[in-house]
DNA sequence: CTCAATAGTTGTACGTCTATAACGTTTGTA
DNA sequence: TACAAACGTTATAGACGTACAACTATTGAG
């Protein structure tokens, strides 16, 4: 807060702060992949098709790859029998993935080391915590649409 | 908020969204690297060595990968003329890795990058930038030791 | 002086991810 | 029926990152 901080600045410092809590202090994804023993990837895949079954297409979407590896990710979590594929009834271009019984228990173990807020964040006093919300959720709610591509 | 709402729920639900918000809508590590046409760590490294000279051994610790890695990294920068080895005076094993000029403008190109804050960010009003400045900071100032090793 | 420890490099192997082309199957349309 | 489009798979090549062993040069302690 310097006398001649304009809003941009303090915007671009408190950015740079948010990112460094996510990605440097609080980054869960390698204890994510190591708690399955398998790349974050396929833990990321997992983690969204154990909350409901999507199509491989969709799947591809999420993992913002391409189609060729959704399906080498899909058949290495079919191997481990953490999920299964099956045809779209009405179009059976399509698959559908679906969790198994162990795929959704793999699922809520990474879905918990993903969610578990860091020490600070618990740390905070309730007021704090209330407005941290408030305003995330403007942030994240006026972000539907995707950054403006590069 | 739901009428059982615990202060953990609360923060376990601000986390993701901070989460979402910083990996998932505004995440410009690939813009970076597509930025300076190498990958991402070399651009890391790049945007550190910028900031200040530092050893082999510092920017390893920074990059968060192995000795032989950083080696390779820092040839790459060399080859492009972004950066330049010399021997740490006092203790001819170090050797020293310095931005060249060039180096460094492309370093800013990556810093500019990164630290553009996302538009709902400079949308909020001055009274939740604010607020929420303070509260990054308590989370990243209470952070100073890393979460506790898995 | 001797020797263990440190900093960095070289080489190798492997898992991971990206990208592209080509293909079979199925669907919907002309 | 013929044909273009969509979905997924197979195959291949290559960049990227991780890990480990072995090596040189240098330093500092005994």
């Amino acid at each position: 807060m310097t006398p001649q901080d304009s809003h941009a600045d303090t915007a671009a410092r408190v950015w740079q702060g948010m990112r460094a809590f996510v990605l440097e202090l609080y980054d869960r994804r390698k204890e994510a992949g190591d708690a399955l023993d398998m790349s974050f990837v396929r833990a990321k895949a997992l983690r969204y098709v154990g909350l409901e079954p999507m199509t491989m297409r969709q799947l591809t979407a999420i993992l913002a790859t391409d189609a060729p590896y959704t399906t080498v990710v899909v058949d290495d979590l079919e191997r481990r029998g953490l999920v299964e594929r099956s045809v779209h009834p009405g179009d059976r271009r399509v698959k559908i993935v679906t969790a198994t019984e162990a795929g959704k228990a793999a699922a809520a173990v990474v879905q918990a080391i993903m969610d578990r807020p860091p020490p600070p964040m618990l740390d905070l006093d309730p007021a704090d915590l209330a407005a941290l919300e408030r305003i995330i959720a403007t942030l994240v709610g006026e972000s539907a649409p995707q950054e403006p591509s590069t």
